[in-house]
DNA sequence: AATTAACCGAGACGGTACGTCCGGTCTTTAG
DNA sequence: CTAAAGACCGGACGTACCGTCTCGGTTAATT
């Protein structure tokens, strides 16, 4: 096993570091995944190929950075409390929000093609795969569990049901339109899926 | 735009098709998708390269094809009535049982690989994941469709609730726990969901 | 050792092997021969850059094949019977006569690029340096080896001396001279050389 | 044109110099002069790379410098008058004494790899060359002159001859075979060469 | 003794070319 | 006419070095 010598992170360019990022983005969205090129990538980013290769393994990885840049900033843009449901005792309510702020961000073109490559890269490279889930969609499941054991709490929700499984119910079908294009997604949409699994989660 | 005088399908050999089936599935099993290359799967099968592109446009399609061919031959093998739901007149018991089988098919290596190929191309390839969804999942999801309308008729299930979107409930959250890795697949599991599920769906 | 299943030489394209060689002699001399790439070249001829690693292992095997193909056409444009140092019986005019001819070749630009290159890079390639002898200079030494023979025979050159030792003092010279910049070459500087040699192998 | 504001050569770090030097002989005799690197003599030396670009315009310098480091120093080491070829009266004894010498130094696998190296990049170098000629062989080339000068007023030369050619009737032969691999070098060739060229030099 | 200026080792940087691999096309030979 | 074989053009891959640059850290010479 060869390992190479880690290089020194403290003299990384962090010029270089947020070129590369801003081109992978914009190459994605531009040309699409497979089509965006390691080579593409550093002659837009004004990069040396060497660069790129020095701090990431992949392609893809550079990405998945590139990608979680994208949503910490924002994030950071958009709101003061970014990381959490609204929980105005109104569960249905909360969850048809959050659900209907989810398909908006879903079809923005900004989003689109970057969140789409690395979620299909992840179905076949596990290794990112989990590192995709556990850095970005984890934490966001993550608010949905704490929505719901807050309506536990306030007795809304069957004290025996997982939210960590409920969630799916919300979630999942969602998820799953938009990767497979299995059905369109809307507002409406969403607001029937809260609708059919809220009740089963209900207390009888 | 020219277009290529379509090749005359009469004359095309089996034997090159079932053994370039073959060789594409083998690859991906032991190779992964991405490592998969045409020429591999000329050289596997002893075929020349052009015989592939002769009658497929891409690799992707390729494999497609081996996959329905793969599916239909082991749904031909189970021998049944393979193309429905049982219908005992216990739901929850109807869905437990398809989920269960769905979970140790997702589980088998001879299908996991290529069905996962194929999905992560589809996320990424709308023309190729829209073909995979109508030839492939779509009419599985149908026979979800038809049992719940069944069970409609019985009265166990609200009368305005849609099946597309009910479904949507039992199987989304199991393809994306299987898709994107975000949690183990499981009988238990897929028994909590029905729980779950159907209690948002039965009338009240 | 893995051995490479050497390519079909007779479905290789001769189109291809041509472009190769007008395009790597018009680099050399363009711009030099440690600045004449393979992926030049290959731009050059319109030619893949696979085309030229699947037929020459090397950068200067191509060159020298390039150049042995342009000698060779020269020698057929330029005489009839080109492989032969005249015999007039005035063994030191004939050696002039060639060592002028030789002079005027060696400052032909179309020339002097590519075989100072192949020059210089025999000098620190061994395997290439014995091609190129073997190839190209050998051959030419021959023919003063047979004019001085001939000679030898006409009782003008002592009969104990070795012809191939011999033809040096007229050709090393003017080949060092060239190679090394060792100072300038003329038909008065051959000439000189021609009178001085000779005296040392004419008979007492 | 910008030109760099010339280093203070007089804190240059000798230590890293000779290191340099070193490094750069070792590597050429250890894996040729094309596979030697200007990093990997930096790596070698323990030298940082810029040390190297701030005193030698280009790794051909370098090893120019070096070589002529080692040639001074082996002289040194020699100890005797070393910049004269001896003058016993027997200029062919002399003749044959020098150059069995040269042909000695010429097999030291010490001085093979750079000095071929050297030339081979004098070759195709034209400045670099005229730089080697000029700072190491022609002083060689220097003593030969003289001695024959010498000779000439002896009368042991023709009083027409040019020294400066008569001695590459010598010296040419030798460093052809040697440059160009056409031929085996040894004492009884270099014996041979002086034998028929002393005769044409001589008087009538 | 403190300051300053340069060299120094180290190595990241923007680049270029390497030699390999593969995509998709085209050509040849056999059946 | 199809098919196998595989050469072809093109172009991305990941690596190796190029020559430049920036970063602390010595080390001398100047204050």
């Amino acid at each position: 096993m060869v390992k190479k010598p880690a290089p020194d992170a403290s003299r990384r360019s962090e010029r270089s570091r947020r070129a590369i990022y801003a081109a992978a983005l914009a190459l994605v969205v531009e040309v699409g995944y497979p089509k965006t090129t390691v080579e593409a990538i550093a002659a837009r980013a004004g990069v040396g190929k060497q660069t790129i290769y020095r701090w990431w393994p992949a392609k893809a990885d550079v990405l998945l950075e590139a990608f979680l840049d994208l949503a910490e900033q924002a994030a950071r843009e958009l709101g003061q409390e970014p990381y959490a449901i609204p929980d105005t005792g109104d569960l249905a309510a909360d969850l048809r929000a959050v659900l209907r702020a989810t398909v908006d961000e879903l079809l923005d073109p900004r989003f689109e093609a970057p969140s789409r490559a690395l979620a299909a890269e992840g179905v076949v490279n596990e290794q990112l795969g989990r590192e995709f889930v556990a850095k970005l969609l984890e934490p966001q499941l993550q608010l949905y569990v704490d929505r719901l054991r807050s309506a536990q709490d306030a007795g809304h929700v069957r004290a025996d049901v997982d939210p960590r499984i409920a969630l799916e119910l919300f979630v999942s079908p969602l998820a799953q339109r938009w990767l497979q294009h299995t059905g369109p997604i809307s507002h409406a949409y969403t607001d029937t899926l809260v609708d059919y699994a809220l009740n089963g989660l209900a207390p009888r």
